[in-house]
RNA sequence: GGCGGGUUGCCCGAGUGGCCAAUGGGAGCGGACUGUAAAUCCGUCGGCUUAGCCUUCGAAGGUUCGAAUCCUUCACCCGCCA
């Protein structure tokens, strides 16, 4: 059995760690129980978020045992991490329902190795249960006796925001002794030993190790994944504007195998070991057909495929391929039979029409493709509007009797890439 | 508590009384070229019942024929001093 440590080397999941050496031999020495955390700052966690389940999967096969950590507690004061300006407090009703939410995405990232493979299943824990009844004075007594102020303020995450225009509050200051606490607090309850997070969370794990040291006289470890971003610079998980979320409510199984698909060669291929989880030659050959034939774009084709099957399941990943096929394939609209279209314009996103038909640029917006009717006029007169794959001249005029395809469809499009179905109504 | 600087469209950032829906850059979007890539070029980039109209320049008042630009108050941010 390969060493765990090699494989997240060989895939580029390690950016940062403790003494590596200590890291190994506790590894091998039996199952290690490790931990990360995701704070609820939003409905559900995103493709930025996937890369720190790679690396808890692979923990997990390896034999150790998970625990995943919804801040309950450190979503309400807010990380001061990675932005340079002060998070807005979320309610605390609205974080309480996005912590549920989040759980939601683990799910079948987590519980489906154990279902499958007998691995390990997670230990889900919600840090507001130790932190909410921590009083003022317990909080500053018996663990802010712990840090030193310098120390807190040469934090990376602290020092930027100090030096930035907007400064940092004193509730966010305070977000790394939370944080810290944790590791504490799950060290004492199941034994944690191991902390992962991105990269950009080292100063709030090894908070936690430096508390844990300090308290309990164990040395803890911590891991931390590189961050991702696109080769422009960019954070990864970003199409159109819009987030990649898990949750396929926010964010269809097709659109989600669709941003896969459209990422650019140099991403993919760069992404391609820290995602895919097939063998690693498979993932040099896979790399290895994109350099001689690009246009096949067999990375993509993999993200794609093992990642919605990933997080939606095999059965969404099926339509999502089939929708594809059907909207970017060679064949005319007009000869795919209803169940198919039916089946792609349902993925891609779709609304009904009754009574009276509104316009086209009316119905730009109404399926969402714009977000204004002004948009759709531009749009219009850009040309970058489409009608049963034919560009629309008039964004004012109603689309005729001759143009709903079969099962009652027509199928708007915007760009290349976006598209809608407009269905007739009774 | 005192003094000074600041708050402009998704972001950065010009703009100090009319020519400002607001220069420029970036992001985004569309087109061409391609491979549902990248780079490049061109266009676009508040909203609407779009040759016109409406709402924007931290918030609320005020001066003026007319304000993002001047005055007052408030909020927030930054810096120096106490």
């Amino acid at each position: 059995m390969t060493d765990v440590i090699d494989e997240l080397h060989r895939r580029g999941l390690i950016a940062l760690s403790t003494d590596e050496a200590a890291l190994r031999a506790h590894l091998a020495e039996g199952p290690v129980t490790y931990y990360c955390g995701f704070d609820p700052t939003a409905p559900s966690l995103h493709v930025g978020n996937l890369v720190q389940f790679m690396l808890l999967r692979a923990l997990q096969r390896a034999g150790h045992q998970p625990v995943v950590l919804v801040g309950g507690a450190t979503g309400l004061i807010g990380d001061p991490g990675g932005r340079n300006s002060e998070r807005q407090l979320n309610d605390r009703e609205v974080v309480a329902e996005w912590v549920e939410r989040i759980r939601r995405n683990v799910r079948p990232l987590l519980e489906r190795p154990a279902e499958e493979s007998g691995l390990r299943p997670p230990i889900y824990v919600n840090n507001l249960d130790w932190t909410e009844q921590l009083s003022a004075i317990d909080f500053l007594r018996a663990i802010g006796k712990n840090f030193r102020v310098s120390q807190m303020l040469a934090k990376e995450a602290v020092s930027a925001r100090l030096n930035s225009e907007a400064g940092i509050s004193y509730t966010e200051f305070s977000y790394q002794i939370l944080q810290a606490n944790d590791y504490r607090e799950l060290y004492r309850r199941h034994g944690v030993t191991l902390q992962t997070g991105g990269s950009d969370q080292w100063g709030n794990l090894t908070a936690g190790i430096d508390l844990v040291r300090r308290t309990e006289g164990a040395g803890v470890h911590a891991m931390g994944t590189p961050l991702i971003t696109t080769a422009d610079g960019q954070k990864i998980g970003k199409t159109q504007g819009a987030t990649v979320w898990l949750d396929p409510e926010l964010m269809s199984p097709y659109a989600f195998h669709q941003y896969w698909l459209n990422v650019d060669d140099v991403d993919a291929r760069a992404w391609l070991p820290l995602f895919c989880e097939r063998p690693a030659e498979d993932v040099a050959a896979l790399i290895a057909e994109s350099e001689e034939r690009p246009a096949a774009r067999a990375p993509q084709r993999a993200l794609a495929e093992d990642l919605t099957r990933l997080v939606h399941g095999d059965q969404e990943l099926a339509q999502a391929e089939a929708a594809g096929r059907a909207l970017f394939g060679r064949d005319d609209l007009a000869s795919l039979d209803a169940g198919t279209l039916t089946a792609a314009l349902t993925e891609a996103g779709s609304v009904t029409v009754d009574g009276e038909l509104p316009t086209i640029a009316q119905l730009l917006q109404q399926t969402g493709l714009v977000s204004s009717l002004s948009e759709a006029r531009r749009t219009v007169k850009e040309g970058g509007a489409y009608l049963n794959n034919e560009r629309v001249a008039d964004g004012d005029a109603v689309p005729g009797e001759d143009a709903w395809l079969p099962g009652g469809w027509l199928v708007l499009r915007r760009g290349k890439r976006a598209v809608a179905g407009v269905r007739r109504g009774a």
